[in-house]
DNA sequence: ATTAAATAACTGACCAGTCAGTTTTATAGG
DNA sequence: CCTATAAAACTGACTGGTCAGTTATTTAAT
């Protein structure tokens, strides 16, 4: 193996590091995914491993927060680029399918899943910085769009969650049965289907250009 | 320890040793749970546990068979004693946070997210048992309301989906954050705005008395 | 006394983490 | 340009602890 010299090497290789331990973290889960495991996959030995991260645990918690962030800046930039409250969620939800197919996000959030009694307090923590502020956009939205008039809700932090629950049930679905071919669903026809249930359900007033 | 000399005795202490093994790996995960804890938490030894069953993945397989199918069964049965297809959608529909908040389903879910790369058999033996049977009784019940004229839909597979997500994700939020204090939903309050945007979304035409 | 349940000590495989040694690269001096 | 030396990256064999599964023995029930 050639050698990484510079920072920028360095970085590329915790990259490698950690994008191996994703896969091998979300297909074994923590226990029983091994470091030789990981650094081999990475085109490395273990011993190297542990020059870029000090244990197993510190791993962990390093794949966690760098997969965290990004998809939430994401999911802020398409709904800051939108005119109109119900018109933002409209462009979030256009976004769901592809993180669901081409994020790391559904990996991650099955290895939450797995050792969120493990690790609660990381598990917390991605809660908060993550899914909660999630759902505070939507919900933020939702509650915009019904003080003008567009929709008609209740409460705008429960529809959030009614809103994201399909992504996210999606998302497990996708990982979990990624192998067995009868269990494969239409992606983009669930998310219509739920964009049209929902603006139904919602109650959207104005006349909307797909 | 007494010893369990009759077929019903033997009878509980297999039902006390999977009921311990539903915890263990609940809360540790198959790799990680350990044989002994199981045994232990059952009031009985590891040389026990192994009269009852062949292997730790032998009582992995009979833990999820056996915690399988009663619930289907109490969903299906709910639906059957109600009149008209809608009436029995909001049936099933109040047996979820009973089924989120005391049945042992969220439980098992969380060990099948968990464990599903690693016995991909058993997750999708599950998901034609349980999954797959679940959503195929409310697709059906959608399809004869909407023959009937109750409600409005396009593809009754794919509702039946949107229909199950929250009950679904209330199911592994809970036993995700159970510790997590700040994290705890009002599930009842999330259902009644479920069914309420639901019979909206639906475009439920008869009236109901809730 | 006999039989079967229960146990606890045991074994062997496995793996996280360590470290002594090897290899590569940078660079300073010729 | 061509070494020699140092510095740092990398490696894999080793250690200590853990745990699934086995077995010899004890104990309860009939």
């Amino acid at each position: 193996m050639q050698r990484a010299r510079s920072e920028a090497a360095k970085d590329t290789r915790r990259q490698a590091l950690l994008t191996a331990a994703l896969d091998e973290f979300f297909e074994r889960g923590f226990a029983a995914a091994r470091m030789d495991d990981i650094a081999r996959r990475a085109g490395l030995s273990k011993g190297t491993l542990y020059l870029y991260f000090d244990s197993k645990e510190a791993l962990f918690a390093s794949l966690i927060e760098t997969f965290a962030l990004p998809n939430v800046e994401r999911l802020e930039a398409a709904a800051a680029n939108a005119q109109g409250a119900a018109d933002a969620i409209r462009a979030m939800m256009r976004l769901a399918p592809v993180l669901v197919r081409e994020s790391p996000v559904p990996k991650i959030v099955k290895i939450l899943i797995s050792d969120a009694l493990v690790f609660p307090d990381l598990v917390a923590a991605y809660r908060k910085t993550v899914i909660e502020r999630v759902l505070s956009i939507i919900a933020g939205l939702l509650q915009k769009a019904h003080d003008a008039g567009e929709i008609s809700i209740r409460d705008p932090h429960l529809t959030a969650r009614l809103i994201v629950a399909p992504v996210m049930l999606s998302a497990v679905w996708r990982v979990v049965f990624e192998r067995d071919a009868e269990a494969q669903v239409d992606l983009d026809a669930l998310f219509a289907a739920h964009e049209e249930m929902l603006m139904r359900g919602l109650g959207v007033r104005q006349g909307v250009a797909s």
